[in-house]
DNA sequence: AAGAAGATCTCCGAATACAA
DNA sequence: TTGTATTCGGAGATCTTCTT
């Protein structure tokens, strides 16, 4: 019996990432035992699509690809998508870490167009970022020049609200001189004083930048993600804005400038 | 004369420094 | 710890100058 020479191909499931590699005669073959080794849970026909671009394959259309062209086992109807796939691969930051502050740093040493840069740049920044750090003996740069009695970066945010609070109600206080009608005069600083009596009472609201207070308490996440809540007169971001002061040196001065409604 | 480019002014929020 | 004055930088508005 004539043996043809076989067809060597890569594949893999779209749920998990780890491609094995077949030595088959036909994409009927590669369906029968890809399925087996890569879905035995699925009952249903299978395809073969690209990795690369999606395209679903045909039997014909099998036996022009190149040897080693990498593919993607997934139910019938089902469409793949690489980009997105690559995405999510970057995204598991945990695992990836390293070889992407290293990948990135590479390619912004010969990137040109100011656009790709800006990507990378960000990205390499964003990745280096140590919010998981708290004191001040673990990320010195962090607490560059900051007064050397905060320990931690929780309590130096916290006192930061309050400053930032005070500065506000002052700025509220100092109003009362422009207006010209007595009776308003009088009213308006009753409500600036029954204002600034409640703010006292709330520690002028220090827990809002604290990541160490309870959820209710705080308007950033555990590990300390503020995100933009959108223009006063909407209930959210359409931007996606979002900062961790607690991860950079810059992201804390960034932070300075954040008015967490958009302005 | 019109539009572009540059310079200057003004306002604002936050940082900083200092006092109480 | 809290309050206040000063400084600084960014952003927008406005005015001025330059170019065509």
């Amino acid at each position: 019996m004539l043996t043809t020479k076989p067809k060597l191909v890569k594949i893999r499931s779209a749920n998990r990432p780890q491609t094995y590699g077949f030595a088959v005669h036909s994409l009927k073959e590669l369906v029968e035992i890809a399925s087996r080794k890569l879905e035995p849970q699925e009952s249903g026909n299978m395809q073969v699509c690209l990795y690369e671009d999606g395209t679903v394959v045909t039997e014909e259309y099998f036996h022009s690809l190149p040897d080693n062209t990498k593919l993607v086992l997934l139910p019938d109807g089902q469409s793949w998508n690489a980009f997105a796939e690559d995405i999510k691969r970057v995204l598991e930051l945990d695992r990836n870490a390293e070889l992407l502050i290293k990948t990135a740093q590479d390619l912004l040493m010969d990137e040109r167009s100011p656009r790709a840069r800006r990507i990378l740049g960000d990205m390499q920044s964003t990745l280096n970022e140590t919010p998981e750090l708290e004191l001040r003996e673990d990320d010195q740069e962090w607490f560059e020049g900051i007064p050397v009695r905060f320990k931690t970066k929780s309590a130096y945010m916290k006192h930061n609200c309050e400053t930032r609070i005070r500065g506000y109600l002052r700025e509220v206080g100092d109003y009362t001189q422009t207006l010209e009608n007595t009776r308003t005069k009088t009213e308006y600083k009753k409500v600036v004083e029954s204002l600034r009596e409640k703010l006292k009472a709330a520690r002028y609201n220090g827990s809002y930048f604290d990541r160490r207070e309870k959820d209710v308490n705080r308007l950033c996440t555990e590990r300390g993600w503020f995100f933009c809540q959108g223009a006063y007169d909407e209930n959210n971001c359409s931007f996606f804005h979002s900062i961790n002061p607690y991860g950079s040196r810059e992201s804390r001065i960034l932070f300075s400038t954040w008015n967490l409604d958009h302005l």
